[in-house]
DNA sequence: ACAGCTAAGTGATGCAGGTCACACACTGCT
DNA sequence: AGCAGTGTGTGACCTGCATCACTTAGCTGT
């Protein structure tokens, strides 16, 4: 099967210079090479379906630029977002190994590249070079925790308030700043905020009010600047 | 590192014959010898800890007999109950295979015994029988699909009542009558109910006697009916 | 510059479920 | 028998958040 939505190939990204840690990178020459002829590399508009909650598992796609949503909704139509991944996230392994529908939805936030490499192919070349397949176990733990953590955040975590604090405090160790601030910029709705940490759109908005009104963060256009991440902190425990 | 709370070794049970499609079973001779050579049997009375959460993975353990409950507890105390293990489960594995500390605490919930692979001589077997690894992948992808169930129950449940006609729709299952209703022994207390649908005791109390007032179930001792599955499906999609 | 759309802020209301408090049932122990 | 310990059933209360209903802000294309 092709990927869909195909356009313009640009270049090969398997490569990834800058994560050298990452599932496919640092391969031998050999497993390199039957990598390359496998995968097929597109790219895709904002807006775009990578593979949808409860299909087949048609392969897997490296994401080499742009953001991606996963997400999976219930019957009565409320949605969460289990994680946003960016460039060098294997997206849909956990289908493709254990032959189970996807389990999220994967949607393109931004226009972005990523290479496709179909199932099939995939398994062969697993068997082929079993050294890939303990980092591919590895891959798959890890997915495994941050799975763990999601459960902690949803069972856990008594309010609202508390759930939106630990988001914060995770966006924030991306920029951290000597002083225990953080600045970023703020590319979801609020109501996707909303989506992530289980409540709705209002109490997001309120959230981010009183937050301000404790000095917690400021907000200067789409400019978040977290002021004192020990405050958080202490948000999250009590 | 020995298995700890170790008693009597009563047999090798790695021949799990009621469940070959376990992990460990079904290996080739040599690396089923291989296997037997490094783990060690030990039997466990009701409330040992196999592992706690945040520790440093020593091994992995292989249930033979008993049920064994994992869980995860915040800093305020509150505790969920993440799944209820039973016979053939590999327990920390995730945590073994991705070297982090193990994710959540095993507690024997009745005497038992169980099988103990320590981590480095895994490691090294894994290493040597590379078609094992595979299999490996497989169980851990199993895991995330469990835990990404848990996330929806957790994430998109509304109520209370609808995660506890979840959770009894999963256990009537397992002894599912030609008429739609099912009969099972409880033996879990209405606390640990409570901690497996994320609400209270008291909660937990009052959904059995409406439950009950709706005749949906009905108890005798510690004898369970549920008496129609297509009545709570209903609830659980409203 | 204006309509049209999506996102964000905010007030009013209602109720589900957490918390507290207490009574009762069952078990095993001495 | 009698008591302690653990589990269960229920009432009363109160709060935090979802829901509904608007308004306001910001951006996009014509």
């Amino acid at each position: 099967m092709r990927a869909p939505y195909g356009l313009n190939i640009l270049d090969n990204c398997l490569t990834c210079p800058s994560r050298a840690d990452h599932l496919f990178c640092n391969l031998s020459a050999h497993a390199g090479q039957r990598l390359n002829e496998i995968k097929s590399t597109a790219v895709y508009p904002k807006g775009a379906m990578l593979f949808i909650e409860g299909q087949q598992p048609r392969g897997v796609f490296v994401l080499c630029t742009g953001k991606v949503k996963l997400s999976t909704t219930s019957r009565e139509g409320k949605t969460i977002i289990t994680k946003i991944s960016d460039t060098g996230d294997v997206l849909g392994l956990n289908a493709v190994i254990s032959s189970r529908p996807y389990e999220v939805t994967a949607e393109m936030m931004e226009p972005g590249q990523a290479n496709f490499i179909p199932r099939e192919p995939l398994l062969q070349f697993l068997k082929d070079h079993v050294e890939v397949a303990l980092r591919v176990a590895q891959q798959l733990s890890r997915n495994y925790f941050t799975a763990y953590e999601e459960i902690r955040t949803l069972g856990l975590a008594a309010s609202p308030s508390e759930k939106f604090a630990k988001l914060l405090l995770s966006w924030s160790t991306r920029t951290p700043q000597n002083d225990g601030s953080a600045q970023l910029k703020l590319t979801l709705t609020h109501e996707e905020i909303g989506e992530i940490i289980g409540t709705t759109r209002e109490t997001v908005s309120r959230l981010f009010s009183e937050f301000r009104r404790k000095q917690l963060v400021q907000l200067k256009g789409a400019t978040l600047v977290i002021r004192s991440r020990p405050a958080l902190e202490e948000i999250v425990q009590s």
